[in-house]
RNA sequence: GCCCCCAUAGCUCAAUGGAUAGAGCACUAGUCUUCGGAACUAGGAAUGGCGGUUCGAAUCCGUCUGGGGGCACCA
């Protein structure tokens, strides 16, 4: 909300008074309340040090505020508010350079030059990608951007599910029942089928659990005939999917499926053993005890010596520490595998593969059925992703029929694209990605209030207003030019939304900090909506020459932190909608 | 049985240990000679129960209740 610059100098000048050092002493704006000023908590730090209240502290400190050298070019007033809150009043010069500090965003890239993985949207081959995926993709895709957007540079990882035994179920499934030419026509459609099937029966033959089994073995083992049906499910699944991904707008860096690290597991159950940290049972299978961490027992091997997932897993921390050399590794994946990463992290700190690498799980809620219920594939109850697109897509093209007659067929398709994938996008995005998400079609395509719809909308409006004022050529960006004297001329509804443009660069910083895309979300809709209450009541336009050039500044500026903002969480804009 | 996540308004969700717990939907009443009404203004309504830590708890700790997920040869 302040510029780091104004804080540190804040925190400095109150640390003098107290001996404290700058970091012991916080300087933070809590609320918002008037004409150009701040408020602080300094005082409950230095209380928590006297073992005074925080009213007393304040007081004294305020006392003693005013009489110091360092503030008086800063503050004009300083006043005792809530309990322990002191309230300073700024001179406008200290504003305008807040302003500009602030908004100066090389203060604020503390990401520079770390290099980081982000791993998200991770889908099964041979299955279609559900409204579940969404979640992965779409939080990782924010993250990665967000992490950027601090100066990070990261790589976006697709860690496809190309391998384990649900290949060796599909491919026994195929063997079976397959057809060629149906696979042909419809791929993740008729694979879907085949691995329902395959479920259906398995009820009743329970031997198919082996089979399925089997044929993982001897994919696992190269096996001609499965090797080249899998090659061909994972070629026909991947095509599907690069179509839902234009759509979406999500690129990777990378598509290295877990097959990938099949050469390298040997290596790792070897090491592991090597180490002491795995044991071979009886049996031949291969397991890391880890009562250490008080989590059980993790496989690596099976008994008839395929391959897990853990391991797989383990196998790719090893090679990406070696091949990236990342600071961190960010999977974003589902609450409901918590437990494997446990052991997985644990096994890979114990064997020192993930040395000098933060592995980090960021989980979300899962999307439950409008029955509150888990969605399961293998019930083949789910909600593809194509439908939801295609809802949202149909929805907003009703809408700007309605609302926006003027524009071309093609302009109104373009439109409802951008309209509804945003739509879809920020509703998941702009909540707190623990919750469980109680599947809601209403919610889901909204178009008003706290939408991806309305932020898009007032982007829009926000264009429209810089167009008319002719500030701008066709192709440049608005550029207003304005000086610290022009700032005694603005109102306090304009002070407000300036606080609130300031604030942009710290929900940025506070949504890598929690790995939380909703924060920055929120802050995109509460700007929206202060903008919007804003030129609702005070006219831009035609407003007072010296007046007017302010409030052109903050629409550009709005209105720039808003396409910034949105394209960061994965969000197209639009000049008109 | 053990472990993880969650519980806030009728519904769906917000909230750095701080000031009067915010929104949207729905409902009610308003704003159009408008820089685009996908908008704006106003209204009622909420922290699951009981303890604890703290000057201060929706937030941290304990416990109970309820919902979801997981617990070695699926991923």
């Amino acid at each position: 909300m302040l510029s780091l610059k104004l804080q540190k100098e804040l925190a400095q000048a109150a640390a003098k008074h107290y001996s404290l050092k700058p970091h012991e002493v916080e300087v933070t704006l809590a609320r918002d309340l008037g004409h150009g000023d701040f408020t602080s908590n300094v005082a409950l730090r230095v209380a928590s040090r006297w073992g005074v209240t925080p009213r007393e502290a304040a007081d004294t400190l305020i006392e003693e505020l005013k009489d110091s050298s360092v503030l008086k070019h800063l503050v004009t007033k300083i006043e005792m508010a809530g309990p322990g809150f002191i309230n300073f009043w700024l001179a406008p010069e200290v504003i305008y350079k807040n302003i500009k500090d602030s908004l100066d965003w090389k203060d604020w890239q503390i990401w520079k030059g770390e290099k980081m993985i982000v791993e998200y949207s991770s889908p099964n081959i041979a299955k279609p990608m559900h409204i579940g995926h969404i979640r992965s993709t779409i939080i990782g895709q924010a993250l990665s951007n967000i992490y950027e957007a601090l100066g990070a540079k990261v790589i976006r990882l697709n860690h496809l599910g190309d391998w384990g035994t649900q290949f060796g179920k599909l491919i026994a499934a195929y063997k079976m029942w397959g057809n060629k030419a149906a696979v042909k026509k419809q791929p993740i459609a008729e694979m879907l089928k085949l691995y329902v099937k395959f479920h259906e029966v398995l009820k009743e033959q329970p031997d198919l659990e082996k089979m399925g089994q089997e044929e993982f073995l001897k994919l696992e083992q190269g096996d001609r005939k499965n090797r080249s049906l899998w090659n061909w499910f994972k070629t026909e699944s991947l095509r599907e999917f690069n179509v839902l991904y234009r759509r979406l707008k999500v690129k990777f860096s990378q598509v290295i499926g877990e097959s990938f690290y099949e050469p390298l597991l040997e290596g790792v159950v070897f090491d592991l053993l090597r180490r002491k940290l795995a044991f071979k049972n009886e049996d031949n299978s291969i397991v890391v005890y880890l009562e250490a961490a008080s989590l059980p027992p993790c496989l690596i091997k099976k008994s008839d010596g395929g391959s897990l997932y853990a391991t797989r897993d383990l196998a790719a921390i090893q090679y990406r520490a070696k091949h990236f050399k990342p600071v961190a590794i960010l999977y974003v994946v589902g609450n409901e595998q918590s437990l494997h990463f446990e052991q997985v992290f644990s096994i890979a700190t114990a064997a020192g593969y993930s040395k000098g690498i933060k592995l980090e799980h960021i989980k979300y809620g899962l999307i439950l059925g409008e029955d509150g219920q888990k969605l399961a594939t293998r019930e083949g109850k789910t909600i593809p992703l194509e439908e939801v697109l295609d809802k949202a897509n149909n929805l907003a093209l009703e809408i700007v029929n309605k609302k926006n007659a003027n524009l071309t067929a093609k302009q109104k398709m373009r439109v409802a694209e951008v309209v509804g994938v945003g739509a879809v996008k920020y509703n998941d995005l702009s909540q707190n990605r623990l919750t469980d998400i109680t599947f809601n079609w209403e919610r889901m395509l909204s178009v008003e209030g706290n939408s991806g719809p309305y932020l898009q909308y007032t982007y829009a409006r926000l264009r429209s207003i810089l167009r008319k004022s002719k500030i701008e050529s066709k192709f440049s960006r608005a550029k207003v030019k304005t000086t610290a004297a022009d700032l005694h001329n603005i109102s306090t509804e304009d002070m407000l939304l300036w606080r609130m443009i300031m604030r942009y660069p710290e929900s940025l910083l506070r949504a890598a900090q929690e790995n939380g895309p909703h924060l920055l979300a929120l802050y995109l809709y509460e700007l929206a909506v202060q903008i919007n209450s804003f030129y609702q009541n005070q006219p831009v336009l035609r407003a007072a020459p010296e007046v007017k050039v302010w409030r052109l500044r903050l629409v550009d500026e709005a209105a720039q932190i808003l396409k910034q903002g949105l394209e960061i969480l994965g969000i197209e804009t639009l000049e008109e909608m």
